[in-house]
DNA sequence: CGTTATCTTGACCGTCGTCAAACAGGGTGG
DNA sequence: CCACCCTGTTTGACGACGGTCAAGATAACG
């Protein structure tokens, strides 16, 4: 366990903190849980599916995904998970895992037992109750997501990921004129949407060209939020954010 | 209360107990909920996405789904639900549905308030692991649908729809020559799986074309199990069959 | 038996995939 | 500091998968 002026599952208590009351107690026995700090490399495995899955974690810093592979060898990417995210949260109650986690960019993780998590979150309900709440954001998230591939066009589908993945990194308030870090590939952003990475391309030339994004590098900033959400038809409700 | 010889809720009980080892104490709890029977018309809802949602039920019987509507009016279903399955279980711990439920079939439901039912799963670890269980199967398949939609070509997402939807109704036994009921329109088969119900038409005559499968009306008979699954790239991995 | 929903088929078209080549950028080693 | 390489981006030409439209056939239903 690495030496460090600040305990790094803090990070864990604040997402738990963010979706139920954590006590004081809960909070302390999270903060004592044993635990192992890993580099991952850019396409290296934290999960991989079909394999035992004993661990979770808190994703530290970088970009991580949960995708899966056809037979074919293609890609889909299911799930976007960005810093603060705790990962594996499924370990807990099944210990084959349907899908991998896999490191986009370089990621910090700190490691945890499950069986350790599920303890605590059995001895403090506000803990299971914060965890039962994180599953649920993303299976809505993946609902929204299939929405986005099954109905709407290629344009609207790379306009709503960026709204979405905007306001996750950086909160849902004054958007207009804001600039992010894109740390994706093209061609990972088409793993995500159901496209190529040339399609991509085209469709983010598109909405440069139109006066909704400019792009510079991997940062892109919003020019016209209102009209880059109605391409994207785009609506907060299904991140929950209240709670 | 409806009079009957028979207590409806040992359905939830059963499907409970499907997933963990439910103690008779919580079985008698379950047993004693107050609820409500309803029959559903084909097309009305059961839950509304935005609307206030304070209930759960249990399917007894016909076929439900889980479904969103982007903003140009395309319908996509994210769900399938056959009789035996619990609905509304995220309305639990979310008040605010981010999908609708809607009846596809007629449908007989057994209502039960959801706050009831939650007060059962936090007196009884094994009901609230059995949620937990549920939910994550629920998610599990949402990631497979993701897949089938992004990164499968139309004949091999109507391939794996047959797969999936056979096995969840009769389970995964002895498969070959089997036949089944699929009590879905083609465009509904069009809005789970991201086509439009004539290009599900062109499908389906041609898996029955190349001998993969019979139809008869709504019924339908797997011909050539190994090789359909093959076409589907179908596994049983992320229905967690096995607890 | 009439009416409506669903299925089926064909012709046509557009979005998006495929292939390939040029270009930009960032890191490494000489 | 430059040469080199590798990855990622950009662009164009072309093709195919699946959408659209429409009409006729079939089945479901009152």
């Amino acid at each position: 366990m690495p030496v460090s002026d600040k305990n790094p599952l803090i990070r864990m208590v604040d997402k738990l903190a963010e979706h139920a009351k954590v006590s004081d107690e809960a909070r302390a026995e999270i903060l004592q849980m044993p635990y192992v700090a890993r580099q991952f490399e850019p396409g290296s495995y934290f999960v991989r599916e079909g394999a035992l899955a004993d661990k979770c974690g808190i994703l530290m810093s970088g970009l991580a995904v949960c995708q899966k592979t056809s037979g074919a060898g293609d890609r889909q990417i299911v799930s976007i998970k960005i810093a603060g995210d705790i990962l594996g949260l499924q370990n807990l109650y099944l210990n084959t895992p349907d899908h991998n986690i896999q490191a986009l960019t370089r990621c910090d993780i700190i490691i945890v037992a499950s069986k350790v998590l599920k303890t605590a979150s059995e001895a403090y309900p506000a803990v299971s109750h914060a965890i039962t709440l994180m599953m649920l954001k993303e299976a809505s998230m993946l609902r929204e997501l299939l929405l986005n591939i099954g109905r709407r066009d290629a344009l609207a589908r790379v306009a709503h990921f960026l709204c979405e993945f905007a306001i996750r990194i950086d909160g849902p308030d004054k958007i207009n004129n804001r600039s992010f870090e894109l740390p994706m590939t093209q061609e990972q952003l088409g793993d995500t949407l159901g496209l190529t990475a040339v399609h991509i391309n085209r469709m983010l030339k598109i909405l440069a060209r139109d006066g909704l994004i400019a792009r510079n590098g991997k940062t892109i900033r919003f020019i016209d939020w209102d009209r880059l959400q109605d391409i994207a038809d785009f609506s907060t409700r299904h991140l929950h954010l209240h709670q």
